[in-house]
DNA sequence: CCGAATCCGCAACGATACTG
DNA sequence: CAGTATCGTTGCGGATTCGG
């Protein structure tokens, strides 16, 4: 892996060119801010530890903001960065693009 | 698992949630038809395994076409379907936001 | 209890060598 | 030239455990 940043598009797929990720900052587009629990949750097959890592990765790029609670329960809040909200046209456009080609197996039923 | 084609977004992340189709199809775009050799050449760091593996995939999802010169030697051409040209606007999103957030001298673009 | 860390089994990945 | 085969390594998921 020599190079990897020497294209823009390599370098945007260096950050989100995940499939979790992408729909990590997709819950968080929608959702706003919210606890590990919840977006283990709404991300139905993430496991545990590719959520954590993936955030952690994701915090160290500076997309997401992870703000801890020091209480009992414990409570980690997950909310974007600026520069993590910068990429809202490319979550809408791959939206978009999975309104317009998704296959409909149940006609008309595409619920936006 | 319902691994979810249930919101639009997983829809395209289930196709081109991979680092590497991602460049496969930005080659493509800017390219156009290549061959195995030139997609091998260009994307740099990917393995032929790798490449072979993603693009058969690609080519099962209906995003590429595979086309193959029955001679010596070898020749296969890859070249995006109709429906692989719809994600231009993906990847430009993709491609412009690397432009606008890769850390290089862009002087002032960084604001939005 | 919630979030994360640990161990283990398995699938994915990279590098190399080989084939048609 | 365009893959396939094999192997060693890495990464991932699941369950368990820790820690506040």
């Amino acid at each position: 892996m020599p190079c990897g940043d020497s294209c823009p598009i390599e370098h945007t797929v260096n950050l989100i060119g995940h499939k979790w990720k992408v729909l990590i900052l997709r819950n968080l587009h929608n959702m706003g801010t919210q606890r590990f629990g919840d977006l283990s949750k709404e991300i139905r097959g993430i496991s545990q530890k590719m959520l954590t890592q993936q955030l952690r990765q994701m915090e160290i790029d500076g997309l997401i903001i992870r703000k801890v609670y020091p209480e009992v329960p414990p409570k980690v809040e997950y909310s974007l960065t600026e520069l993590g909200e910068t990429l809202k046209p490319v979550l809408d456009s791959m939206n978009l693009w999975g309104i317009n080609h998704m296959k409909m197996s149940t006609p008309k039923d595409v619920e936006q």
